[in-house]
DNA sequence: CGCCTCATTGACCTAGTTCAATTTGGGTGG
DNA sequence: CCACCCAAATTGAACTAGGTCAATGAGGCG
């Protein structure tokens, strides 16, 4: 499972044998987590990075006021919090969302990789651009993209990025969340997510019924949504 | 200017006076924009990262009907662009809203840096990684906090950010943009915009004139706000 | 002086929220 | 296998934050 999950990290960011060795060697001490434990707390300093193997996360920030936002999911492939090792402290939860596994790779790994391999420094780094990437798209979304199209984008943005580890079924993927997740995800309350469902469902465009999202027609979607695939910039790097 | 400038940097990211010296040898090379001028056009392969050191500028999108949202507000000491060493190409464009002035840094010099001195590399990966925890506070204002609330929030961010590089005097701050550039930034319309300046004014929290940011009490604008300055990461490091 | 951009205000409209039920479906104990 | 339970989904009705449309001011500058 892991070895499937580094070949595809390898092949999408141009990794080396000897890189993938490199990281396979360090990266062997796993963890697990039910769904609603906290994989990485935010304000606590960290000392390694996780890439999650099994299992979706989030992550996310509860304001004052006691309400909860989700900036992203994680699936997995994703080094959820690989962005700790530049920043130590993060501003951010990571939540698990259903049974997630990960495996561990320590701070001090990553300097020494990086000291002894420059260009996989800047491979971890674009990793983490990516997600910067998303959060910006996420910002369209938000401040540009009302209602159905805000949902529709969110559903083109999972079926792109399962796609690539191998999490979709044909026109359909796996996405184990409740309309409350979905919703503060989106900005929206649980109600208006369920209506704006509703409404994809309605148009023949998507429908999310017991925690599977299907899109019969895929183009007709992103025209809906609006959705450009660039952002995530899944086209195989060439540095 | 600039030196006054990598001072302020090399406290904040305790840059050592040897790293200082190493990037003001290779950052020599100036270019200047006007009002409304591109500095960083999205989707184009770019070889060199700009370093702001006069002016305001932001990052930005279009959606595909013509509406634009702003991402990110770049004030003088940003690296505005620096994510394009890792990316190569980027998903938004950098514009000008005032006069700028930047200087260029080469993306070969970045990787020869790097090379030679790893921990400067992480130090540079951090900076981009303050810009991403940026957006994720933003996602918070736009899905969990409305109207005035938000305002506030983007006035006190500006404060402590500005505050850092020495461009506030004293309550208040130069904000050299329009409210329609404020809506497009907080997703509002620039109608609504005017109305929650209004609010705040009558509240006596922050008032907003001839481009101009005055904060008569900024821990109070900051509890309207439900603000907290950690996702700036100002405090020194200490790696 | 006159123009043009930006700020301001009012009146009306709508997307999204709030409150309040009701339904559905999967899981569990008897 | 059925009865029950509980979380999640669904729907309706009333309300409000924010958008739309339209008009008026106000400042800067050629």
């Amino acid at each position: 499972m892991i070895e499937k999950l580094i070949a595809t990290i390898q092949e999408r960011y141009a990794f080396s044998e000897e890189d993938a060795n490199m990281l396979r060697a360090r990266m062997t001490e796993t963890l697990e987590f039910k769904p609603g434990d906290i994989i990485v707390p935010e304000g606590e300093e960290i000392s390694y990075s996780s890439l999650l193997v099994e299992g979706f996360s989030c992550r996310s920030k509860y304001t004052t006021e006691g309400s909860r936002q989700i900036m992203q999911f994680n699936i997995p492939g994703d080094f959820v919090d690989l962005h700790s090792y530049p920043l130590e402290v993060l501003d951010h939860s990571i939540t698990a969302l259903t049974d997630c596994r990960i495996v561990k790779l320590q701070h001090r790994d990553i300097t020494q990789i990086i000291d002894s391999n420059p260009r996989l420094g800047r491979i971890l780094w674009f990793a983490t651009m990516v997600d910067a990437s998303m959060h910006r798209e996420w910002l369209v979304c938000f401040g540009a993209r009302a209602g159905a199209m805000r949902v529709a984008h969110l559903f083109c943005e999972m079926f792109y990025r399962l796609q690539v580890v191998g999490l979709t079924q044909g026109k359909s993927y796996r996405f184990p969340i409740t309309q409350a997740d979905l919703a503060q995800a989106l900005g929206f309350t649980t109600i208006h997510v369920n209506r704006m469902l509703r409404e994809l469902r309605d148009e023949g465009l998507a429908t999310f019924r017991s925690k599977e999202v299907e899109i019969p027609d895929l183009k007709a979607l992103e025209g809906r949504a609006d959705f450009d695939p660039a952002y995530l910039y899944l086209e195989p790097r060439h540095q």
